[in-house]
DNA sequence: TTAAACATGTAAGCTGTTACATGATTTA
DNA sequence: TAAATCATGTAACAGCTTACATGTTTAA
């Protein structure tokens, strides 16, 4: 399906991008939904070049020091737009550890269980306030055609999912504690 | 990780049973947050056997029809309830193509925008009635020591999932209209 | 009698992670 | 001058999908 091929040819569109610069790029706000590491990135950018999707350019930093940064051609741009259009079946499996945890979560005591999802509570509540955070910095909604209208919709999305989440831990905390209570 | 080696224990605590079964375990409510295909499974279960942790006995049906049936031993029991104890980081990256999609979504005219989020909500909407109608078969909270309250918990958040994601795809829809009123 | 379901396996290939490997430049 | 950042690559391995491969049993 090659999806690494499609989001290293989006954000080059926004701006010719070194390696470097793209793994940063897959840390931030994309990171929520979207990553790669360098090790996967570099080999996709030569394949995309020898494809002629892509093209770059040498820069020198200092006396040495190369970066190669690399922009999209037409015919990345063309590849990437078709692609773009394209209806996505959802997916059948959002593979989560944590699920799987709890749908084998009838062989733990009912404190145990409680530990378990205060703690992944803790750990979702903390990246909510961070994504809630970086959202102030859109006080109203971008421009459609600005690319940081898209930043602000999977960043709404982002912070709705962990809210979500926040909503089923309590209901099952919830749960546990009435059970508990009637066979403590 | 191998959490594929623990889905399989965790099911096997809940009864005996063939590779084929287990498979048929990862296409029904499991399938919305785990799922693996046989042959994923059956060299798993030979590992796992390997190791002591599962054993079979072998079932014929009709003539030569071999089936061999795996259940946990005390070993798999101990690992499994080991795993099961530990906390579980939350993951930086849920990959997710279709947000992906739309963290490029202003390279497309707010037509297609919307008619790929249309698309995306009529699928979700379609599993969240499955999901639903499910759900009607717990009319109340399973006991908790049941493993039917695992089936219960999970299946509560993935219709909370989906209601979620359609919401978040009402409120994209709503912002691009309401984009598209301002400059036509 | 034929299609669906039961049943088990292997192989090739893609995706992704972690570690290995190296070195330059900038900033504190 | 030392640490952080910039910069690019490869290798080994784990995980997963799709296809290949084969055959039996049951229910319509």
């Amino acid at each position: 399906m090659r999806v690494l091929k499609y989001a290293i040819l989006g954000l080059l569109i926004k701006r010719p991008m070194t390696g470097y610069e793209l793994a940063k790029e897959f840390n931030f706000e994309l990171a929520e939904f979207w990553h790669a590491s360098h090790s996967q990135i570099y080999p996709e950018l030569k394949k995309l070049n020898d494809e002629g999707l892509v093209t770059y350019d040498i820069e020198i930093s200092g006396d040495i020091l190369e970066a190669k940064r690399y922009s999209i051609t037409k015919e990345g741009e063309l590849e990437f737009t078709q692609w773009l259009h394209k209806d996505e079946k959802i997916p059948k499996t959002q593979k989560d550890i944590f699920r799987l945890r709890m749908y084998f979560s009838n062989n733990l005591d009912p404190k145990t269980r409680i530990h378990l999802l205060e703690n992944q509570r803790q750990q979702h509540l903390k990246r909510l306030n961070t994504l809630v955070k970086t959202s102030e910095q859109y006080p109203e909604v971008p421009d459609l055609y600005s690319d940081r209208f898209g930043d602000f919709v999977v960043l709404k999305g982002a912070i709705m999912r962990q809210e979500n989440i926040i909503e089923w831990i309590d209901q099952c905390i919830g749960y546990i504690e009435a059970g508990a209570k009637n066979k403590p």
